[in-house]
DNA sequence: TTCTTTCTGTAGCGACCACTAGAGAAACGT
DNA sequence: ACGTTTCTCTAGTGGTCGCTACAGAAAGAA
């Protein structure tokens, strides 16, 4: 048995038995990431769930286990798609300080982007929780701080090749990115316009510590 | 009728008839401030408030109104006291610029304080929210965008005084501020050290436009 | 066709949501 | 003491929460 509980074919090539499904499980995640990404964790029922993935929720059930791991898989369907801008820049960019320039650049345009949720969906889907949202919250905050200590890593490396004043601290320095994506989420969700978001990341990298 | 209900002497300095009140609303009050600010609005519950608050429901609701009005309360109370720190420092300080330098100072000291939820209540309690919650999420989201016309205001001054070079957008500065500060609210959230947020305010001070 | 497998829709589980009716308790003035 | 006023406590309201039992539908295998 597979994670979402099906397979079109079998392991020697023969058709699956039993009735198939009857919706698109990409696209009812898609929807689901939209919906977790708007209004969070805690805050998106499973009754809003199956409403705009257009199932029913034994459907939902059988096909993504339950609420806390169909986030999960939300959470990485996103960081597969629209939230792998920070990825992406970090693993082209030759240097540290050239991946955060190209990251907090990307993120004004990303967490602006029309027809989408606004802000970061790691960032800003599990603010607001009580018990029932601590282990979901904890995990993303594990994403953050994840994402935070790769960065330290690859300014590290830029502070080896000189590239950043020998008094500069790649832990801050992680930090303060951290700080104004962060920020920029919020601001985003706040309505600020991808033109305003340049504008601030642009005043945040004039603080980069030249050599 | 007083906005709660009741006050200890009539207007002829004559006793309040009827039973006493049996608890502290100050107290009370205060400890609903701390509930709303951990665990936001939506995602906390009466049951939650009235555990905390040491109280039944119906008192509740005959002292505070509903849920709404008490969060509307316990906002306008942080913002006497602990979050206090914004106006202060915009109406002490001479320049809009010593004031940003402070308030980003103070906020790493506030946003990690011990012994109370860590960032800051205005920034952070109405983040995630469905239907129940649009109207609350929106007056927040007022009062941040009221501090950022605010903190612009100042910037206009220091820009006609000479305090800013004839280059610098008053408004983008102000965004920008209000980026980092709600940056720095979401790094304490996630564990950040006053010591650490205190680094990135410097780094992000080091941002700022000199003449 | 008939059996087996798997999915879907209805209907509902106990628990919780924000909120309140109604009875009794505790203060007042007289 | 007695009536009036106001608060508190018990016990609920209808609605929604995440989740699921069960029956019927829809497919392949025999």
């Amino acid at each position: 048995m597979t994670e979402d509980g099906r397979r079109t074919t079998g392991p020697g090539g023969t058709a699956r038995r039993g009735r198939p499904r009857s919706f698109d499980r990409e696209a009812a995640l898609e929807q689901a990431v939209l919906a977790f990404w708007e209004h969070g964790y805690e805050t998106t029922s499973v009754a809003d769930l199956t409403r705009v993935m257009g199932i029913g929720a034994p459907s939902l059930y059988a096909a993504f286990g339950d609420k806390k791991a169909l986030f999960e898989e939300c959470v990485a369907r996103y960081g597969e798609r629209q939230g792998s801008y920070m990825g992406v820049a970090l693993a082209e960019e030759p240097t540290g300080g050239a991946a955060v320039r190209r990251l907090l650049r990307e993120a004004a345009a990303v967490f602006t982007a029309p027809g989408r949720p606004r802000g970061c969906m790691v960032i800003s889907s599990a603010v607001n929780y009580q018990d029932a949202g601590a282990e979901v919250a904890a995990g993303l905050r594990g994403i953050r701080n994840r994402n935070l200590r790769t960065i330290e890593g690859r300014l590290r490396e830029d502070l080896a090749a000189g590239l950043l004043p020998p008094t500069a601290d790649p832990a801050t320095l992680a930090r303060f990115v951290g700080t104004v994506l962060q920020g920029m989420s919020q601001q985003a969700r706040d309505g600020a316009t991808r033109q305003e978001l340049d504008a601030v990341a642009e005043i945040a990298l004039t603080a980069w510590p030249a050599v």
